[in-house]
This record gives structure tokens, C-alpha cells and sequence, in this order.
DNA sequence: CCAAATAAGTCAACAAGGCTGACATAAATG
DNA sequence: CATTTATGTCAGCCTTGTTGACTTATTTGG
């Protein structure tokens, strides 16, 4: 059922386009593309990739979201409640910098894990205009579900992608961030982390 | 909690992959306990993957997500004209197995995408209840734009992971996605799909 | 042949989680 | 003491997800 095969050649009755669906990879794209020029598609190994990631992705959230949804909770929640069960004490400022959103939307999801007694705010003691953030043992212990939800999936697709330790996967996925976040990244990182830092 | 039977951290008899690392966990420990958790905390070394696939992901679509915002588009609407574009003639149930949104959701977006001129439907041969559905040039020239952003990003990712050659990556990604779900994407991969199904 | 199933579109209403910009505090700091 | 900093807050808007009911056209099966 599930039978796209769609030839290459993309021959539909009404649109009689031609493509050049298997021109071979370019790595001039950026400059055809500056130029106003019609780019080669990219190489179809590396869009796989991307559709991988997509699916993964999309399936890897959807299970911690039916946990949440138990609890009236949503993914928002969740990356506030992982972020802070796992640096406890993190400031409010450095959680919008992980998070990469604003103190509006962050302010009323938190509020909320707050409010249910997820979470709970102490002033800092060197700087008392800091609100210090901890998970209380009821955010520990959904944090740790959660966590433990997701763990298994990453150690299960770990087994099946081979005899890979790890590594290359960890360096694949620390490389897919942004260069200027992976020094802040990288400082997140558990002393255990997995990474040799790639070359 | 009710289907949260299976050790999370599953310590069978697996072969211990992972570098045998002392991580002191024994802040989070303590909270479970104190919570009546019989589990062990998830292992810090699957967690940090976890945060990675957040990071990555985050700035993978973050990165393409500004040259939609050119056009006035949003991610809803890439999703739509990658999986158009990738499958000419790709049809409506088949794009909302694909994304796991509803007809509503992509009713929207992909009315959007018509109007303006990136998608056109046509009506099917051989079922003429179907609109199948197909970029235009002018889509096709922004689904590469944006592929090819991502695949670049891909490519550097991958050639910072190291010597692989890509598969133990794209296995761990494809084992990501959920178990009812991989014959479907498997579907969709290209011939060229770098994936030697894992054992 | 006709009833039922199917593919797609549509309407109305709603919720989650992003965003902006302006403004309010309290505390630290030069 | 003036300014900067850390955080909170108000008001409102946008995108993208949701549900459920209903319509239309077409195919399919008894």
C-alpha cells in the first residue's frame, strides 16, 4: 500500500516539465544559488538523511508527548522540566539560551510546571535577583520517566545501528549544531559524555 | 507508569558497548529513591543523546526555517513541499501518514502552498477522487534551495563523525522511528538509500 | 444498479506554544 | 547614586496543531 514509486522521469500527462532529477551532486550550490541560477537537486543520500532525521525526530516525541498528556503537560514542559531535573540550579537566563525562545514563552510554561509543584525557584545566594531552578522530587521523578522513555529508544536504535560504540553517532549529532552553540553545548555535557571531540 | 515495566536502562545481557564511565549520579539516584522508584536512573551516556537529537534538531530546521520566513512560509509548509517534491504525484492520505498531522492541519498549509503557486493537484487517472499532488518549477527551485541547506549541513555532520561512511549513522536514525512505522519510510527511501537494513 | 465505502474538501471552534514590545521590580555594580 | 542586570508581567498576535460534523464526487461490491 504504501507503493509510491515514482519514476524518476516524473512523467505526468499534464505537466510535461523536464527535470533533471538525476543530474549528479554540485557542490557549486551556493553560488548558483546567489546567482539566481537553477540548482542541481541535492544528492539524494544526503536528503535521506534529512527525511531520517524527520522521522525520527517525529516519532521520538510523540512517545514522551502521550506521557506528558497524562499529566495535562506538553512538550514545552518537558524540554523545561529535562533541562532543569538535569542542571539543577540553572538559571532562568541560561534555560532561554538552551531553549532558544523567549522569556514570554517560557514564562507561561513554567509558570505552570511552578504552579503544579514540578518545579520550584530558590533566589541565589551570591546574586539574590537570580531565581534558581530545581526540579522537586515529583519533577525529578516524571523527568526520570521520561528520560528513562527516551533512553531506551536511543539505546535500542544504538544496538541496531551496529558495533558502533556511540562515538560516531555522538559526533554526528554534536556536529549538527550550530557552530557557535557548540562550546555551550559542550559545557552541558555530562562528564560522561561520549564525545571525543571530533577532529 | 502503568506500561513502565521494563528496566529503563536495560541491563541484560547486553554487551556493555559503552565505556565503562564512574558518572555520579547519586543527586538523581537519591531523588528516586526518595520518590519510590524502583528504576535506576537512566544512563547519563543515553541521555546525553537525547539532548544531542534536541540540539541538533533545533538548529537543523532553525537554519532553514529563516529562508522560509523569506517567503512568508513556515516549517508546516516545508514539510509539505519536501515530501511533494520528493514524490511527484504523492497523494493527500499518503502525505498525512507521512507527517501525522490532520487533514485540518495540512489543509491549511498546503491551500497556502496552491494559492501560491509551489504545489498543483491534479485529479488521477485511474481514480479520479484523488488530487495528486506535484511542485511546480518554481516549488521544485525552493524545496532544493532548502535541501540543499540541510544537506550540506548533513554532509559536514557526517565528515565530522569521522571515517564512517554514513550507514551506522543512517541505521541509528532509521531505528529512531517507530517500529511500526519503518516499513512505510523504508517505502520512501530513495534507490540510493545508504541504509543496509541493520540485522 | 444501487448502496456503501472511500478520497478529498470544508466549516467552526479551540489549544499549545511560539512571537513582539513595552513596562515593572529588585538587586548588583561602577 | 545612576545604571545595568535578572527576572517577571501585561496585552496581543501568529502558526500550527486538535476535534467533530458535514459535503461532494467517485469507486466498489453485493
Amino acid at each position: 500500500m504504501q507503493e509510491h514509486k515514482v519514476e524518476p522521469s516524473g512523467k505526468d500527462p499534464k505537466q510535461d516539465r523536464t527535470r533533471d532529477v538525476d543530474a549528479p551532486v554540485s557542490r557549486n550550490l551556493k553560488a548558483a544559488q546567489m546567482a539566481g541560477l537553477a540548482s542541481s537537486p541535492p544528492d539524494p543520500k544526503l536528503v535521506t538523511f534529512v527525511e531520517l532525521l524527520f522521522f525520527a525526530y517525529r516519532d521520538f516525541t510523540r512517545e514522551a508527548d502521550a506521557v506528558l498528556a497524562e499529566y495535562g503537560l506538553g512538550r514545552a514542559h518537558h524540554r523545561v522540566l529535562h533541562f532543569v531535573n538535569r542542571s539543577p540550579g540553572l538559571k532562568v537566563a541560561e534555560l532561554l539560551d538552551i531553549l532558544k525562545i523567549t522569556k514570554q514563552s517560557l514564562a507561561r510554561v513554567l509558570k505552570e510546571l511552578v504552579d503544579q509543584g514540578w518545579i520550584i525557584q530558590h533566589e541565589g545566594t551570591s546574586d539574590r535577583r537570580q531565581r534558581l531552578l530545581y526540579a522537586t522530587e515529583k519533577g525529578q521523578a516524571l523527568s526520570h520517566r521520561l528520560d528513562a522513555l527516551q533512553a531506551r529508544r536511543v539505546d535500542d536504535a544504538l544496538r541496531a545501528a551496529g558495533l558502533d560504540n556511540g562515538d560516531t553517532i555522538a559526533r554526528f549529532l554534536f556536529s549538527m549544531t550550530s557552530q557557535e552553540e557548540r562550546e555551550k553545548v559542550w559545557a552541558l555535557l555530562p562528564a560522561a559524555a561520549p564525545i571525543a571531540r571530533g577532529p
